[in-house]
DNA sequence: TGTACATCAGTGAACGCGCGTTCACTGATGTAC
DNA sequence: TGTACATCAGTGAACGCGCGTTCACTGATGTAC
């Protein structure tokens, strides 16, 4: 059996993805750089090759694990939050904000790595789909006028507008909310767009 | 007098200016090289060094002069909507859409480009603040009860909001809003913002 | 169990290329007298 | 106005470096008999 192989592989593997990323953590995206990751995991660069199709792929690997990771925190704060539909948006946004503040580096890989499109639709679909999926059904209690479609766009701009005031204030320009009251600002800007029908 | 020298030195700058503005919009920011700039402004790859520092300051005075175009582009929209506080803040939201579709190279390097922080504080001050003060006036009549900072704080996050609707839009990940329907629901969405007061 | 062979993970020097920046040089424009 | 000199925009070949990727090689692990 090539078990032992195998399992050796996937270990580097988990070392190369663990030494990406805490370099993407540590010093951003644009300066990841193979030698670093492989020194880091402690093999040779050819290493990276035989695991990984190229330094893409890798990076690509990285934000797939912190979207999941995301999700985890998401999802644990639904059900950690009060049952009520405003409660559940408002403790998702939270957790939102506090991620992309705890790791700004590895939040901003996620946008910032540019990917070919074929890979987009095949990954991240099945990766971005359940984020919205978690603020479809509060979301749908609150806004009982809005049906199929029309509320999963609803619940896109929701996501999208409170991914903004985050992605603003990360940038650390002007027109961004400071960072100390991102969290505060998340949430009254999700009480403000949970409020009753557009009239 | 050394006239005809200056003006020389500042048509070239011109024509760097364009060539880089052109090339940003075509291919985007990262692929940004000085050669083809050069070549297109017709001149020498060494020419480039006589009237800019380096090439990032190349990019942030195009970036510069992109933030100048939206700016004359928000209050010209002010001017000619309806001068109810709600339909200037829908035009403001509505052309900020309009100009990252029409331009999403553009607008995309507004953000990607990355500078010194000293830069930041100094240069886009200047530039940020006045999109930011186009948005206060009509916001604070349709929110009486907000005053001074707790203003300009809410302004910054409905410029946020709107931001990442668009932002998330022209990035083609699933969460986005799609493409076409972006404009709308930008509009939807400083319609529930601007509601009444939060409870 | 032991032996001969095959496979493949792992190595790291070398390749190749892109690209920002420099620099010695030329020639046009400006200045002094 | 003319001449000698200074300045500086403009040139493009060459430099330098970073860095992703390859590849011939090695030695350990697995397979066949």
């Amino acid at each position: 059996m090539s078990d032992k192989r195998e399992s050796r592989k996937a270990e580097l593997r988990g070392r190369l993805l663990d030494a990406a990323e805490a370099q993407i953590a540590r010093e951003g995206l644009a300066s990841l750089k193979a030698r670093e990751v492989t020194r880091e995991a402690g093999c040779a660069l050819g290493a990276l090759y035989n695991v990984f199709e190229d330094l893409d792929r890798l990076v690509l690997d990285v934000n797939l694990r912190t979207l999941s990771r995301l999700k985890v925190m998401l999802a644990e704060a639904c059900e950690a939050a009060d049952p009520t539909p405003r409660a559940q948006l408002e403790a998702l946004a939270t957790v939102y904000a506090e991620f992309a503040l705890g790791e700004p580096q590895l939040w901003q890989a996620l946008f910032n790595h540019r990917v070919p499109m074929e890979v987009i639709t095949d990954v991240y679909r099945t990766e971005h789909a359940p984020l919205i999926e978690l603020i479809v059904p509060p979301l749908g209690i609150l806004r009982p006028d809005l049906t199929g479609a029309n509320l999963v766009q609803r619940a896109r701009t929701l996501f999208s507008a409170v991914h903004g005031v985050v992605h603003l204030s990360l940038l650390g320009r002007v027109v961004g909310v400071p960072q100390e009251m991102l969290v505060e600002e998340v949430r009254a800007l999700v009480q403000t767009l949970t409020k009753e029908p557009v009239a």
